[in-house]
DNA sequence: ATGAAAGCGCTAACAC
DNA sequence: GTGTTAGCGCTTTCAT
């Protein structure tokens, strides 16, 4: 069953169907009923490829994430799936599983399908393997990765925003000794988070304690082998910063094990805010950056893309905002004295 | 750059760029090395929409998952990716987001993309809306849904094995006030688990106390809820079953608002065996219901109907175990007496 | 073994 | 406003 099928059987021509299908003004009514009636009686369906042949357009967007049972993307998925819908296009979603063989892999499938675009939501993983992408053109945006190429767009997240709320939270509640846990640092979001955390410091004169900055990577695990470090410390740490949520639970998780009573004796606060966080006990004070809003800028930064004929020489640049979302895994240091209401001590 | 470009500059027809790229063995090997450095020279990759279009078959599988924010389901779609990429088939990944008119979406994006088969991974959600891949004859695997078609497969989920294990582990722990915490009852598995944790209470000679069996809805908060409601019964369980891990999950935290104590006081069993099901506190002893291996299994499933050109009457059944694992979510029943390791009381 | 050419289902330029 | 037709990039007969 195809467009000639039903051109034959409402005794139009092709182009007609053609024309209807695409809601073009020009067609008849009269005609236009016709063809219609006739798609829905055969349940006609337009055949993509087909339509991609002849367009030169996929309507397909490429979505590389690292790792989809991160929790961290599911969300992203579902807000850049649900927008693409509207859009009519469709998603090639791939996962590099952290693997640069993955990645090319990746990449090549996304060309052969021609996608119109691809979004690479991996945070500053593997950027070299794109030059395939580059070379053809293809729209791309990437996360904290200013390229200033043509047809490539750049998502900068406002880390100091959010991270600077998250600090002076902690130095309001009279925490001095503030540990930092960091991501894996060859990642560019990790490195400028940690930056950022530095800078918030600083602002407020809040010493950074060498010591009690810590690489993690972003993972549970890394969160309790990270802890277990702050520990030895000479002077523990009151409150504790992490560079993701994953971290932030695993430090929870080994608090646990210590009996370190969170936020009694330790205040932790995350970042991402994903779903989970509000699950944990107790619920996970972090800051927030929106999956689904990062979601919906990457895929206007390409449909943008697209539908420019003309591409900006050095790109263009989208930003977003991160925010403290507050929760209950904070406190007042411990120790510390709270000011009388009447402003005596 | 297309074939034509390929073979003018390889010096021979584009029907033998077709075959060295299609790997067909009768290629003369010299022309083939020529075409081959021309194809590297130049990075070409072949177009799959024209190839899809002039063979009939896309390569592309539809996956329809309920939502992919739900924990359950991203270790599925890692599977598939990863077996699907090993087969150079693509995933046309879609969510119903529990919304029939989603479900219907999803659907005309498939059949618009000729999708060579879709794996149906709602549960028992409307399957009434999929007739139109019925009528076109599109592979189609279930889970726990007998259709009996040809070109559907079903898998179906050995529910009996793993939650006998769960509950003679309970009994074995000798608890006697048993509770089982359903899904949400319209969806065709929730009814199996159920069904499954009664006869296995028959088996052994438990009774089954219809108070102690609460419908929940498969979220966190449903657990949480049924758990409130199952500590107003007049004599309280001592152990809880959960129809998903989610359910169990709530249950742990609503437990942790009342102060009851995992599995000091309360023994509590989830289901499916989520990647969080580890990371809890305590870890959760739960069944297992391996994604991967159902991600798997519904692949092979497409793919042997794809190749197969007399498709079976009755379609094909598949059949997934499931399994106990234990962790730390359950414990001896409070107030029983352990017996002496001599034997004697 | 290789090449010429038809055709997959659709869109768009052109002619009427 | 509508129809005719070329052609998107590839595979696959059918000749040779």
């Amino acid at each position: 069953m195809d467009i000639r099928e039903i051109a034959k059987r409402a005794r139009v021509s092709t182009a007609t169907v053609s024309r209807t299908i695409n809601r073009i003004p020009t067609v008849n009514p009269s005609l236009a009923k016709r063809v219609w009636k006739v798609v829905d009686e055969l349940n006609y369906y337009p055949n993509t490829q087909a339509r991609a042949l002849v367009s030169g357009r996929s309507r397909i967007f490429g979505l590389i994430v690292s790792d989809i049972t991160n929790p961290f993307f599911p969300e992203i998925v579902q807000a850049f799936e649900t927008i693409a819908v509207q859009h009519h296009y469709e998603i090639l979603l791939t996962s590099t599983v952290h693997d640069p063989r993955r990645m090319e892999t990746s990449v090549r499938r996304m060309i052969e399908r021609r996608v119109d675009g691809v979004a690479v939501m991996t945070f500053g993983m593997e950027e070299l393997l794109l030059e395939d992408l580059k070379a053809r053109q293809v729209p791309l945006v990437f996360v904290d990765v200013g390229l200033a190429l043509p047809r490539v767009s750049n998502i900068k997240i406002d880390y100091l925003h959010g991270i600077r709320q998250a600090v002076q939270h902690l130095a309001a509640l009279q925490h001095e000794r503030i540990a930092f846990i960091t991501g894996p640092l060859h990642l560019k979001s990790a490195v400028a988070r940690r930056n950022a955390f530095v800078t918030a410091m600083d602002e407020i004169g809040l010493a950074v304690r060498p010591d009690l900055v810590i690489e993690g990577d972003h993972t549970l695990e890394g969160g309790m082998t990270a802890l277990a470090q702050l520990l030895t410390r000479q002077s523990r740490p009151t409150g504790v910063l992490c560079s993701n949520d994953m971290t932030a639970i695993g430090v929870m998780r080994q608090s646990y094990e210590e009996k370190i009573s969170i936020p009694r004796d330790l205040s932790v606060i995350g970042f991402d805010d994903i779903r989970l966080a509000q699950f944990v006990l107790p619920p996970l004070t972090t800051v927030q950056m929106s999956q689904a809003e990062l979601a919906r800028l990457a895929f206007r930064a390409l449909l943008t893309e697209v539908e420019r004929d003309t591409p900006a020489p050095q790109g263009t640049e989208y930003e977003l905002e991160t925010n403290l979302v507050l929760r209950e895994s904070t406190a007042l240091a411990p120790g510390s004295v709270r000011p009388a209401r009447n402003g005596k001590r």
